[in-house]
DNA sequence: CCTACCGATCGGTAGG
DNA sequence: CCTACCGATCGGTAGG
């Protein structure tokens, strides 16, 4: 099947850009991976940044699929409470990166190593994921849910925490991917709504 | 002064490798914001990865020795008070960060391109830092004054969310450095400390 | 600190 | 999917 070595190529990439960076990934390493010579993959791929072009949209479709469908869900179990809306993002987050670390790796931090345009083009859909965030935390405080005072502040913290799992989560550690979004929905639903600081 | 070209060579590096990474930065791209030819770096190093680790090392030496120094007034100030306690560690992190960001940047996300004596020795440091928050959390615990359950995620979560701001802080923006560890500080404080949920 | 140069490796193409 | 190969660039050395 034609589509699943493109595929493949691009799953053994993720997982080496992600270890090793784009810069630090050569196309043969990408082969060597796969048993093949380095000018074979050309027969799939176009070019290195093409590779790199996928994953990180397909990161990014994930991360937005992943949250749209908690906000939709968490609209409707309990229209109008941002505590629960957060809770149901947060995990969401967790869930994009745990399911797939290489992909969720490479789309927080190799995205740089891409052309001007689809540089641009990722970013501005990264501003757009982190306004699900912002937006929510300013309704919060609108609603007096949450006791801070800086959305954009709040929503930058929370997200670099939030992608920090993807340099400490192990598939067999210690913690599932269940128990690192607990932690994380209670951490964050502290910071956000504490009242007593 | 023969050090301070030496110097040089190493400020230029740890902008460039923190902003295009180690392995996306080529000793001529090094020599090239310095106006020299590429060979002639060779003069005052000798090789692209001890640069890579002088940086690293001075790096991770200014944030221990800020950490310390935090952790030693604090006490003096209100010994056994956990939460004051992490309120300097917090803010003599984010100084850290902000006073130079090349530097942070390349400690925090280029340590994997040394080589594995190097690396693991950083990783040790790496430990050895976190070590002060999770030691001052499981204190605070101890105390009663932490309503949260498990130091080693408090403490990651908290690290990775201040190291974020390396890929957020500019230092003509809207959030002067200090202004940036206020609410850092109040963050976590509401994270670590909170009664009510 | 320069020019000249080294072997190795880079992303990618030609042709089968 | 392979072999053979391209020009460009890599980190680094020799010699001045």
């Amino acid at each position: 099947m034609v589509e699943s070595r493109r595929r493949a190529i691009e799953d053994v990439a993720s997982e080496l850009f992600r270890a090793n960076g784009y810069a630090g990934t050569s196309v043969r390493d990408i082969a060597r991976a796969l048993s093949l010579q380095g000018p074979s993959l050309y027969a799939h791929v176009t070019s290195k940044e093409d590779v790199l072009w996928a994953i990180v949209d397909r990161a990014a479709s994930r991360f937005e699929a992943g949250a749209d469908a908690a906000l939709a869900r968490a609209g409707s179990e309990r229209p109008g409470d941002p505590v629960h809306a957060m809770a149901a993002l947060v995990r969401a987050h967790v869930h994009a990166v745990t399911e797939d670390v290489g992909d969720a790796g490479v789309f927080v931090n190799e995205w740089r190593s891409l052309a001007p345009a689809r540089r641009e083009a990722i970013l501005a859909r990264r501003d757009a994921y982190e306004d699900r965030f912002r937006n929510l935390i300013a309704e919060g405080i609108g609603v007096g849910a949450f006791g801070i005072t800086d959305p954009a502040v709040a929503s930058t913290v929370i997200l670099t925490a939030l992608n920090g799992v993807v340099t400490w989560y192990e598939p067999d550690g210690r913690l599932t991917a269940d128990r690192i979004a607990d932690h994380l929905v209670g951490l964050i639903g502290r910071m956000l709504a504490c009242e007593t600081l």
